[in-house]
DNA sequence: AATGAATGAGAGTTCATTCAT
DNA sequence: TATGAATGAACTCTCATTCAT
């Protein structure tokens, strides 16, 4: 067409871009609090100051919102972990590694909403964690259910090797995020070692 | 007036039981089904056959009965595990013990609901949990804590030792009641061994 | 069950009659001042004084409240034209006579809700008919073309000739409900005469 | 200061139509498919590829360019029924004339947007007929209206018998355009022989 | 105590229209 | 003047809860 004018450039595509990170964030930490089916859109947009109608001209649904945030998390994520599986050593290694990367990614992604969170109090049926950490978790959890599966650990059930792994991993990083100041660093080395050798293998333990 | 005397005991009494409980076993499936959030307490009173406005006569809201099906769960769990903090041996034992009784108990309340459930249609952000195994769950999960914190295992960081048991068993647990038949013995077996040694003490690693 | 209790016999049933009836007035009234795309079920409700919810505990959707309505008209319809169709006498006796079956049945229904139509106010884009009228003009229609088609008539083109017919009876029936009195004997007469002998066959002519 | 003097009436003028008329077709078509309450602004506006806000530069709302377009159908009519209107020969002349002329319009107006509707796809409650097809049989209405009023015909209920004529004449117009191939001749002398001598005048009648 | 219709707040979503760019 | 994101009122429909019976 002729009339080219006003080419989104400068302000308009700005405050564009804003609006949807404000919507992300938004939404972050609405999820967080309330849980998926808690939360509502209205919830969402409440918290940026936008107008109702504007939720729909980024997102489509509640639904959508909760899945870009959640790609948002595994697109992070991913490449780090891939570096890990490529290296590719031994079951141990590999394990240390991925929950350390696990761990800190999570201490990251924790502040920018834990925050402002009226601690202590904690909703019932909801579990405190952004869409982004469930994402990162499956992919670690992928990660170690193949590991196992490779044959790069000890031959028993790997299903039940891999829960074992991700139950640690989640319940302790969690309790990680309640402590202050949270110690990355302790708690993965807890963890790992807790994966590789269980409570005997603890200091203190007579083995 | 409205009391009036010499009723016997019988209908009356026997169908607010009848009722309390048929509300108690739907609001157990459909919360299963549907997750706290999605399910309604139309969806609860409807599978009961009751009237709308009967449901408020035993409980004042969705909520409530929640936590009644969670205090249900709890009461009945209560005394096995009371019974293993007495025999007060060594953590070993203990570990062995409490997480069978825990697989054990969630096995019998799984089949409960799990039967009617459309199998493989797993709906997205709902846990497939019963208030009553979340109540269990809880109660395992300080029973651990105090084991820990009496000193009857390794003197590492006991909160997040605590986390790591509870992190194995709910995984494994979950994974067990998938499986068909369920076999509550070697996923039992599988979760303490895997506590109390971690992957390296798995049949078939090299220690 | 053994709780039987306040059957639905008296005051309750009643008023759900009662409301029922209030929402198909509104409902009729509305749709004859909005059209049926423009009404809206808040339209609706908001004209019968009961709470939004309500409406739903009637009818589904403005669908099948419209065609709730349309179905009323039509049933109450149906007898008159049968008997007529029963009749089966020349053409000439069957268009007059369901003619003024049909004018008859506009003019009564007419009045339900044209009294307190706000008069001269007629909207763009709304036809001013009821999904009653609409129902029993599909009725009439349906009998013509089979008078036609039965070869009760003369043999031109039938689709043509019914829709003919139809396009008389419609419009003169529109400017009859119009005037005060509304005079149906005089309108189902000119009509009648209108069909079968055209603006020629009309007093004053030249025939 | 906005006004660039001597600025070549091209361009900008140019365009100005051209989105103009950009605007009444996409409208004719929306509002033929949908209807005038389920054709939304938005449906308009990007089937002409411009911009929202755009619309409103040129039409204040969805009446406004509805009106529009009826004024534009009207407008092309009106000098071809004038010059029948001088004419001023018999009633039976004029009646045939004005039907001819209104089924030649309606046809011709008709391939510009039923060519591209999904065919056989008849939505509820939508009539299929353009602003501009309104306006036109409007203006024959009133012609005919005149006509009789002048006694140019039989001195029966004048309003009923203009009514009576556009009865027919809209009805049978509207099964026309239903035909392939559309055949105005044939349809036009069946309305026009129906107006002036009914059923019975029609060819195998015995009159 | 049981009933189930009535209630009305609030959910997700659409859309005519405005307005900064 | 063209743009298209922002606006917010209005829409359909759901649901926990109340209350007359």
């Amino acid at each position: 067409m002729s009339q080219v004018a006003y080419l989104p450039a400068g302000k308009r595509e700005q405050t564009k871009v804003q609006n949807r990170q404000a919507i992300l964030d938004a939404a972050r930490e609405v999820f967080g609090e309330l849980g998926y089916e808690g939360a509502t859109v209205r919830d969402i947009i409440r918290r940026t100051g936008l107008a109702a109608g504007t939720f729909y001209n980024y997102y489509r649904s509640k639904e959508e919102v909760f899945a870009a945030l959640a790609d948002d998390g595994a697109r992070r994520f991913a490449p780090i972990l891939k570096a890990l599986r490529g290296k590719g050593g031994a079951l141990d290694t590999f394990v240390r590694d991925a929950i350390r990367a696990y761990f800190e990614f999570m201490a990251d992604e924790h502040i920018s909403w834990a925050a402002r969170r009226p601690a202590g109090e904690m909703q019932p049926h909801v579990h405190g964690e952004t869409p982004e950490m469930a994402a990162v978790f499956a992919e670690v959890k992928d990660a170690i259910e193949n590991a196992i599966n490779e044959g790069r650990g000890p031959i028993s059930d790997p299903e039940y090797m891999a829960a074992a792994c991700i139950g640690i991993a989640r319940e302790v990083c969690d309790k990680m995020l309640m402590r202050r100041p949270i110690d990355v660093g302790a708690a993965a080395d807890f963890a790992s070692e807790m994966i590789l050798h269980g409570l005997k293998g603890l200091p203190g333990a007579k083995c």
